[in-house]
DNA sequence: CCCATGACTAATT
DNA sequence: AAATTAGCCATGG
């Protein structure tokens, strides 16, 4: 399995309302490192983000990060499963954030 | 094989 | 507290 399928697989996993960070997911691959890197090409390489919730995806320090899509509908569909946002930052961030 | 790039982070200034 | 620099991994040319 490639990394890019691996990434999109965990991913996959997290919940809605929930939201999670590039370097969380590069913890679950058991590497060391700065992973969070490829990850983060891995999910904008994604060609299913109908399937993959990317906008699940955010930086560690709360920030929104990127979305292939637009930063706005990134927002909006967080906005959407719960997740408050201002000046783009997670409010409440470390509650919402879900580990693997 | 070497170089450049990116939806990142942490440390410095 | 905001802006800049440097480090690091997978992928593509």
């Amino acid at each position: 399995m490639n990394f890019q399928q691996k990434v999109l697989s965990l991913v996959k996993h997290i919940p809605k309302g929930k939201v999670t960070t590039y370097k969380e997911i590069g913890k679950a691959f058991h590497k060391r490192g700065q992973i969070y890197r490829a990850v983060g090409r891995a999910l904008k390489e994604n060609k299913l983000p109908i399937i993959i919730p990317c906008h699940r995806v955010v930086c560690s320090d709360g920030s929104i990060g990127g979305y292939s899509r637009g930063i706005k509908k990134k927002i909006a569909l967080l906005k959407k499963e719960g997740i408050q946002i201002k000046n783009n930052k997670i409010i409440d961030f470390k509650k919402k954030l879900f580990k693997f």
